[in-house]
DNA sequence: TGGCATTAATTGCCTAGGCATGTATTAGAA
DNA sequence: TTCTAATACATGCCTAGGCAATTAATGCCA
């Protein structure tokens, strides 16, 4: 390949301003949706972490802690604690397989499914709720150009850009927690 | 005033699909952000949570708990406990105010200042990494909705629509905690 | 001036996630 | 078949944030 074309500079280190950071926007927003999923599960004894595996419980997306660490883009250890929450609230229950001994299945308990049935209306009334003055043409844009950034999220283009070069031999391990 | 308009119905709880959901996509975005900054910060024994304080110490825009907390957006309490990693890595020293001795005065040391300098360019070869592909025209596009989506926030248009109209009397309290 | 509300900071208790390690179980290769 | 590698889950240790209660100090008002 003839080299990657270079990344933009729309940002600049002398003349960088917060406010028109679009992460530190995107992270206002979320902080908003989170609290106003929040405010409408306290019915459902859910917080704003809890909905998404109850959700893929429910919807049949996974039924073992892997994969259900891996439906929710998080570490399976986050999961078994997240996992114990849930059972000690009567939410889910856990067995053990019987054909692969390893595994544990994950199933909702009538509460659970309960619970699960009404995460979807939530989510759409919170994010509708938030896209007030948005005609549906800006609303497709917003979409595609935030599916246009995730790419370079998965493209690795965000990665190599910008890293130094020869510093870090190992990109993967390093910063073995020195916190 | 004659009623607000009501919000639109882009999503619907009856076909919601989460690859559709801006929040996903903000969260997805913003995780490959934390994660670049965090690769890049691992000389200056930053984590993606602490730039921030840095910063803004550096800056000038804060110098006190409360002040910091506030600029922050984040719990004075956890502000605290920042503090004291931060001040445990000889980021930062703090000091009682001789003139109000409620007030705990933070500075920076000569490493923390160092630290400080590097975090802009930092910032900015992350950022314009998730922006490849996107033109002046776009960025600006994606930048204008971004903030016409945060002012919902702010006017309080996400929060009252969707709501559950009188079953919570204390919209502010509520949620005491009983996860 | 004395009493009282307010403010600043800290601490305890909770949820939450990442990384490394440990342990049982299974699968695969010699 | 036996030994080894890989997998699934759990646990310990860390960072991290929110809420509540506590303590100390200040400001204000009667």
């Amino acid at each position: 390949m003839s080299h990657p074309a270079a990344p933009p500079t729309y940002y600049q280190a002398d003349n960088y301003r917060p406010e028109d950071s679009i992460g530190l926007m995107m992270r206002q927003i979320l902080t908003s949706l989170a609290q106003g999923v929040e405010q409408r599960l306290v019915n459902s004894a859910l917080t704003h972490a809890q909905w998404m595996p109850v959700l893929k419980l429910h919807l049949g997306h996974a039924a073992t802690v892997a994969e259900l660490a891996r439906e929710c883009h998080l570490d399976a250890g986050a999961m078994t604690r997240m996992l114990d929450r849930l059972e000690a609230k009567g939410l889910c229950t856990r067995s053990r397989s019987e054909t692969d001994r390893r595994v544990v299945n994950i199933a909702l308990t009538p509460a659970g499914s309960q619970a699960a049935t009404e995460i979807p209306a939530v989510l759409c009334a919170v994010l509708n709720g938030h896209l007030n003055g948005l005609s549906a043409d800006e609303f497709a844009t917003l979409k595609s150009l935030l599916q246009r950034v995730l790419q370079n999220t998965k493209s690795g283009a965000a990665e190599s850009l910008g890293a130094p070069p020869s510093t870090s031999l190992s990109p993967l391990s390093g910063a073995t927690d020195a916190r």
